[in-house]
DNA sequence: TTGTACGCGTTATCAT
DNA sequence: ATGATAACGCGTACAA
């Protein structure tokens, strides 16, 4: 008797997960006996319920969820692919999305793309048949090279709801979620020259990344918007994951400016580091503001004026969107139509700027 | 006909998935042997095999996860849930675990317990009833505390393996991996006092937490075994998430020492930056040397001798000793034996401390 | 060579 | 009040 549930193993006992059969079986009743008992439908016996839903709460019955969604055709997860897990702003996205999708009983599966197209692809097939409800993702940088977004297309033709965010593309419909960095670069720069500065430099990746050349974008704005004329010499493009100085060292030599927008914290803390090394007095020699607000911000010396992107913000309306999308999908009543949302950033102001 | 695949929509054309039955239904012939022609059976004539791969080509067919797992009884996912992923040294083991699931086929479910033993104890149970095969995680600070470990003894009582990492306790029996804290300590501090150094203060965190306390033995152990006396009024309890320096900057006053083993690389860029503040010189007057190498060690100025966890390799070792039992699970074969692996971290040296 | 039947665990509909 | 049946999508042992 019983032994579905205790099965000796050499030094182990092992209580295997039991199924309505199982429960059925024991009791002596059918298995749609026991869902509905379970359910407390009033199709059942008080005295039949009681009975059933003791030998559940004794043997820890937990409804199985693969049956579930097999049957509902739903699986309450949601899949999220990223270009990298340990880059302090999509980890802030990624927590936003855990959390909202959490609190709306929603698992999170995470693919990682490495930046590479092809993992991009494979990561996305294996979840789309039939492993999430939808995809929240960033585009990893070599996709935005190629242009190639078959793969996202195949998704939603299937009609499996997606937001894309940070790194997007105006090929696919879909949701979108955004920062302003165009806006930000703006601010932050228009924030440098009212403090006073009037040769603001900017330090840029090289390569043309989405987020750079609109970060560029508002700050040669912003430079125009307040008489200033825009320096093409004053623009740096450093490579990406650059380790010498030697490229900066000479700029600090040869230019003349009061000032830096960096478009990442790396860059701006290693220009302070540079600048202070060479004499100069940071803010009142030259002021410092980066994006990202991250540990680095936070702990330099001076501590970094920096763009605070809200990740997690983003993450929340994101996963907001797609859930509502998911659920939406299930009625089928009305057409799809998509939004673009925006998340605003803002100025954490510290010791890389004197104040205005 | 075939308007199962094609439907129209409102403003849109939705190709769904098609399964088996759609196949069987349009070649008329069965389901089973749409089956068994998609996997090459050679119980099935050239002819029909052709027929059925060039339809399912066609119309991209691809086997649902969901259906397969419910079969099988494996999901070919892993649940991995972690206190926090806004946090450098989780961030990378969740990347180590990632990579070496992703090239076994395994997909990843992450949740974040926040610290919370209630968080944890919800995800675990969500999880189990199915989702996945086998979970990795490190405890949460609450259910360290609290010491209660029922969640896990249930999910290994239910024969789903466990790896715990990091965060770990004796009271269940699993596979585990860890960081060797003390070892680390030890060395990290014997190379202060080789250096010259010869009043070597500890920076750590107030409360018992697991991995402060290895470290601090570490250091304790290697003062004595370079022959020096442990001055307790040389260890600095820090408040987890403190703000002001008062502390510190008291202690900077009233103590005297010529190097700093700080337990993170918070402390440690704080400490410097007071230090320097203050007037010392890092690392003539004062050596540091911090955990966690991260990009506060790398971008601090001077930078910071750090120890190095190397975290993806404990997340690629954890997911290993998983999946290996995942799938050993399906053999039943042998009885289970846990193992305890230790991930040797290594010192990486930088500007904070100065030549031995 | 092809098809039938069953099972994975659940729920919903329709008998009894 | 209870149970049988079908269905979700797949694979496979067994029949035909």
């Amino acid at each position: 008797m019983l032994n579905f549930i205790r099965r000796d193993r050499p030094r182990q006992v092992v209580k295997k997960k039991i199924t309505l059969k199982h429960i059925a079986r024991e009791l002596d009743v059918s298995i749609s006996t026991v869902s509905k008992a379970l359910k407390n439908s009033d199709e059942i016996s008080q005295d039949t319920k009681e009975k059933v839903q003791a030998f559940a709460r004794l043997y820890n019955y937990k409804p199985n969820n693969i049956a579930i969604s097999l049957k509902n055709k739903r699986t309450k997860n949601i899949g999220v692919i990223i270009p990298d897990i340990v880059h302090h702003f999509f980890t802030t996205v990624f927590r936003g999305i855990e959390q909202y999708a959490n609190e709306k009983g929603y698992n999170v599966i995470v693919c990682v793309s490495d930046e590479s197209f092809d993992k991009e692809v494979i990561n996305m097939e294996m979840l789309a048949n039939g492993s999430i409800d939808g995809f929240i993702m960033a585009l990893s940088a070599e996709t935005q090279k190629r242009n190639d977004f078959n793969h996202l297309r195949e998704v939603t033709e299937q009609g499996i709801p997606l937001v894309l965010f940070d790194r997007v593309t105006d090929e696919i419909d879909c949701d979108k979620v955004l920062i302003d960095d165009e806006q930000a670069a703006f601010d932050a720069t228009a924030r440098l020259i009212r403090s006073g500065k009037r040769h603001v430099a900017l330090f840029t990746t090289e390569g043309y990344l989405n987020v750079s050349s609109k970060r560029e974008q508002g700050y040669r704005k912003a430079l125009v918007a307040e008489g200033l004329p825009v320096e093409e010499a004053l623009i740096l493009r450093l490579p990406y994951q650059f380790e010498e100085e030697s490229l900066s060292e000479a700029f600090f030599r040869e230019r003349r400016f009061d000032a830096v927008l960096c478009v990442n914290e790396i860059f701006a803390v290693r220009g302070m580091r540079l600048a202070q090394g060479m004499g100069y007095r940071v803010p009142e020699d030259i002021s410092f503001i980066g994006f990202t607000d991250g540990l680095l911000s936070r702990y330099a010396s001076p501590s970094l004026t920096s763009v605070a992107q809200h990740g997690e913000r983003m993450g929340a309306v994101a996963a907001e969107m797609l859930i509502e999308k998911v659920e939406q999908e299930y009625d089928e009543t009305d057409r799809k139509s998509y939004r673009t949302e925006i998340i605003p950033s803002s100025l954490v102001e510290r010791e890389s700027t004197a104040l205005g």
